[in-house]
DNA sequence: TCCGATAGACAAGCGGCTTGACTAAATAGT
DNA sequence: ACTATTTAGTCAAGCCGCTTGTCTATCGGA
């Protein structure tokens, strides 16, 4: 191999490397942002929820209610949607049962089972969220335009699973 | 009012309605394919570093490498990247020293902070995760193109403020 | 040369989740 | 129809990771 084949390939290697180098930077920081992104949505909603005075709440709650609201909803879907066990969502609404968002019906065909449904206070609290939500998304689509956020939307759409809407614990 | 003109009204305000639903469902749409983006990204690289053998990892402990690796990293550093105390990044550091991965050494100019860095093992590690986290982006790339993928970032990068890139204890 | 501020570690406590064990009711098997 | 297995839900105990509280050693400014 003549010098100058050297002298190429190893240019070649140092802008592979730089190229890798740049790569990895824009990776790490999609990622990054893709976290904040969803840290900004939760804590926003969040805490729009508790200055609207729903103050004994953490966002967990909130996503066991995206679950209740639906309707015909158990502890055991709200388990799998949460992404935890049957007894953690058990505690979880016991406690919204006790703060007076959630109320337990007998279930109309499984004795065993529990229905739930939200109170009124509890359809108030996601009316909070909801318009918390849509104050976030307004503003996102104020900077980007009505039709970026859309795009945004498609765009994950078509690469994310869609998973249990968990508490997030790592 | 005429009776044409209250019939008029009604029927903006259930357009309004169905409008604003429809919004309100493609919000919830984004933000859950957000928190569902995040935790794939994140368990996705995890699950790919335990398989590299680092199985005595959480996420939270990347997070901290990512910090780390940057160079001239306090205890105090970390814990504000990460967003927690500085007593939980002690802890944490610790047993990244313990299990090889992080070294304390003493501070050139502060005998009373120490430096931290990453061991041979901390940065094989690194670099599983790196490579994952590039897997991962290559099949996003694979089904978007990279420009969408570029686009997302850009997109993002505007209306989403970086924070700490702490656990997501929520 | 003090004295408040800072870096870090030690200790105790707590909140939210997990595993384990159990009851009651539904469903399957024969 | 009767038993056996599965399923919904709760009770209880334990664990893990973070927090608050406290302390020492060191830095830096008046």
């Amino acid at each position: 191999m003549r010098d100058g084949d050297m002298q190429r390939a190893a240019e070649g290697r140092r802008e592979a490397a730089a190229a890798d180098q740049a790569a990895q930077a824009d990776n790490l920081a999609l990622a990054t942002l893709l976290l904040s992104a969803a840290a900004t949505l939760v804590d926003g909603i969040h805490g729009a929820v508790m200055a609207a005075g729903f103050d004994d709440l953490r966002p967990t709650h909130g996503f066991a209610f995206v679950r209740i609201s639906r309707g015909d909803a158990t502890v055991g879907d709200v388990a799998e949607h949460l992404g935890v066990t049957k007894q953690a969502a058990s505690q979880l609404v016991d406690e919204l049962d006790r703060k007076g968002y959630v109320t337990r019906r007998p279930h109309p065909t499984d004795a065993r089972a529990r229905l739930l449904a939200l109170t009124p206070r509890g359809w108030a609290c996601t009316r909070a969220a909801d318009r918390a939500m849509a104050d976030l998304m307004e503003g996102w689509a104020a900077v980007l335009g009505g039709k970026r956020v859309a795009a945004l939307r498609a765009d994950l759409a078509r690469v994310v699973p869609v998973g249990p809407l968990r508490p997030a614990a790592w």
